[in-house]
Formats: C-alpha cells, structure tokens, sequence
DNA sequence: AGGCGCTTGTGAAGGCGTGCACAAATCGCG
DNA sequence: CGCGATTTGTGCACGCCTTCACAAGCGCCT
C-alpha cells in the first residue's frame, strides 16, 4: 500500500512532515518504547526485533509493529528496527528534540521533590521555573532554581517560553492556578492536585492522583481476598500476566 | 429516605457478597466519583443526581449511571442517588474500610515526599514502615516514621500485615525491591521507578511515571505547532474534552 | 543465483468501552 | 388518586483497540 518512498523525512530541521493522527493509546506507549529502545542502546544493541524490544516495555509484539507501523516506521524484515534511527524517529513525533522548558507551581511536599527529580531533565525536559504562593517559600533556593512568586508567573512563562505547566499544589487552589498558567500562555498542564480542572479547549491536561492509584490497587486487593475465601478455590491463576523485564 | 430493600446488601460484615467483576475502565473511574462524593458530603448535599455527580467527576452522566449500574447501585428514580450511602458503597467496594496498611521502599526525593503526603491517610491509607538500602538514611525519621533497612522488610511486614508496597527507587534496583516484596508477601505494587517489573500472576503492578505524563504532553504541544503552522488553519477547537486517565 | 529462515507490516475478527435514546420508576402536587 | 415532571437504569449501535494469522520482503548461506 505504502509507497516504499518515505519522503518526508523527519530527522531534523525542514519542512514540518505531514503529522500523522496517531491513536492515543499509541501515543501513550510511545514513551515506553522510548525508554526501553535507550536502555537498549546503552549496552550496544544495534538493532532489535519487535519482539525483543516489545518484550523490554512490557507489551505484546503484535501491539508494538502496529504501534509502529502507525508512524510510518523504518524496519527491516528478517532484521528487526535500527536502534539509533528509531530513537530518533520517536524522539521527534514526541516533540522532545525541543527540550521544552517547564515551570512548577507549588513547592511543597510534593513539588519540592519534583523540583528536584533527576528523570525530567535527562528525558528531554528543562524545569526552568518554580513559583509559589507563600511569600514564605518565595526566594528559596531548589537544585538551583529560585522560588519566585506566582504573580511573576505571567512575565517568566514569556520570557522562558514556557508551554507546559506542573501543578502540585494543594486541590483548593489548583483551579485558580491552572487559571493563571492558561493566562500566562501554557497549554499543557500536568495536574498533581486531586480533583477536575476545567480549561479551555485548546489547553490539554494531564491528570496524576497518587491516592487513586492506591484506591485502584486495594480493589485487587479487596477482589484477591474475596475470591481466597469463596469455596470456588480457584486461588489465583487466571489472566493477570505482567511481562518480562530486562 | 431509605424505603426498598434490595436483595444483597453488602454493608460491611457477613457474608462476602457475590463479589461483582467490574470493568478495568469503571474501577479506574470509581476513585473520582468517590473524591467528588465526599466533596459533595462536606457541602452537606443529602443526594446527587448522575448530572450533578458525573460533572464533579469530569465524566459523561451516562457514563456514570452505567458505571453505578454496575456495582448493583443503588439511586432513587426522580430522585438521585443517596450520598451517604453510595460513599459507603463505593468504599466497599474498593475495600477502603478496612484502612490498608502500605510500605515504601526508597526514600530519596520522591520517596521522602511520599512518605509525607497527606492524601494517602485521608483517603483510606495507613503508610506504616518506610525502607532504604542506604545505611546513611536508615534511623532518619520522617514524618513520624523511622527509616528502617531493608532487610528488616520480610519481618515489619508480616507483624504489620502490609499488603501494598510502593517502589520510590532509582530503576536500577526497583526490580529488586520488587522481589523483595513479592518475598515478603506484598500482592500489590505501586511502582514509581521507570521500567517494567516482572512478578508473579497474582502480583498486581500499577506504574507512575512522571516523565512519560511529560512526554505525552510534549507530543500534543508538538502536534499543536504544526497544526497552526499548517494552511489547513484549524486553530485549535474541536473536541478536546477534558484530562485522561492514566 | 536460488532457496531458506527470519521478521516486518497489515487485513480481518473479536472484545471492550462509550454515548445515545428511551422505557421504567418514583416523587410531589392538585 | 391520578398526572406530570424528573431521573435512573439499560438495550443498542458505533468506534477504538487488541490480537491473531499470514503474506511480503530481506539477508544469508550454499
């Protein structure tokens, strides 16, 4: 179907290629596959096979080609995918070759530790700007960022162009933030405070509740306990298989 | 208030009631009506409507009525649905009544600030031990809890009977730790470190990973750039809702 | 050059989840 | 006591995602 052609290539600098629609549950293994395929490069694999590599990110081969295939990617049958050439094709649909510049809002017990979370800066991200409320917190010194207050929110997202914001404040006050960084030009937000922010359209949001995912786990829980006492038996085989590591 | 009976009712002790197999997208739902439910409980509203409800969850009403519908709920026609009463439903279900008692294996940067996060103890959670490999870091007390090694996790977790374990390492010893658990007889996990574990069947593995929510993010910034650069010209309406799941 | 084994890319099928639209049920009121 | 307003619960259709299975392509070996 595809013509062998793959014209448009995207390794850089040129013409914006035509973007492809990716499905979003494509989208958000991409970053899997991203982690996976360096790990892979740091012990010198050169290539790797759909089913080596869909084995490293914890999913099924099938989903991984079809993932793939999806962006047009560069493989080699009877070979496997090139390593480098895939990283960068990720890297690119991903928009990480940018290095985009992040502000925090909200240095508290939470925020203070992502301030400071050695994975945002060496996974294609610069965290150029932490803001808070209290005046109190306002000009500490974090992994060598100033706190500023939020009221310069505005002028440092323009300055530093900043497109993407991380809340981490408490819930009370996270609509009202998220408020501000839409104001200030921010149209991706990622949200640490429980709880739903509207925003407008254009604006995505990304949503992290750490209670949630515990509450998520003590179903199973709760499930797993039941099913141990019921005279069923059945102990606990079944469907739950959770992949292969490195 | 209350007037029908309803065959099963799952209160609280007794018998274990057939125990329903909800959908994975409905469980992953329940944690934000529940979060709303008690939102809605402290402005004193005696009952809900799934309108009412579904929008201070973010969610579609109908979405929400099917979901409630699932769990055998129960909601009075013309009515709405008894606040109090699905509140306790709900933690029922999620197995929230019985205040789980959960360990965290790491405290370093994120770890620490884990360790002090108010929303697991008010949302049905007990962190009750605390565990490094680093020596320099056992006996620090942290929020009232002292650092222990951890190889003392086998022990506290027997005489605690912790049942869910959070992983807040660097990768290159989560699945260690992770080993150490399933060892010690931890059937859920809350894994924070990048990377995929592997565990027995009946191991349960939820993952966190706050560079891909990045990431993900970067790739909708990324995609947005080029659409307004494109002649095509749609700004940027359309039909973005609201923020995902994860 | 030719054949063989390996791996990708994809058509097709099945399952899951979502959202619409409506019947059934309940309450309040005249 | 019946009627209308309101809201739940759900049958149904649609679309997305996953998974299987296999043809097409590629390199290597003889």
């Amino acid at each position: 179907m595809s013509q062998q052609r793959h014209g448009s290539t995207p390794g850089e600098a040129g013409g914006v290629p035509a973007f492809p629609d990716l499905p979003e549950a494509t989208i958000a293994r991409l970053p899997e596959y991203l982690r996976a395929l360096h790990h892979l490069a740091e012990t010198g694999a050169e290539t790797v096979s759909s089913e080596g590599l869909a084995a490293a990110a914890g999913v099924n081969s099938a989903k991984l080609r079809k993932d793939l295939s999806h962006l047009g990617s560069y493989g080699t049958r009877g070979v496997g995918y090139d390593v480098a050439l895939l990283v960068a094709q990720i890297e690119f649909i991903l928009g990480l070759d940018e290095n985009r510049a992040v502000c925090l809002v909200g240095v508290g017990n939470l925020g203070h530790a992502l301030a400071g979370y050695a994975g945002f800066a060496s996974r294609g991200f610069r965290v150029v700007a932490l803001f808070d409320a209290d005046p109190n917190k306002v000009g500490e010194q974090i992994n060598g960022l100033n706190v500023q207050h939020i009221d310069d929110l505005r002028r440092v997202a323009a300055e530093e162009s900043i497109t993407i914001g991380v809340i981490a404040t408490p819930p009370g006050t996270a609509q009202m933030v998220a408020d501000a960084l839409v104001a200030a030009g921010v149209t991706s937000i990622l949200n640490f405070a429980p709880g739903v922010l509207s925003v407008p359209a254009n604006v995505d949001v990304r949503k992290v509740d750490l209670a949630i995912e515990l509450q998520i786990l003590s179903f199973h829980e709760h499930r797993k306990a039941s099913l141990t006492s019921l005279p069923g038996g059945r102990s606990a085989a079944a469907d739950n298989q959770e992949a292969v590591g490195s």
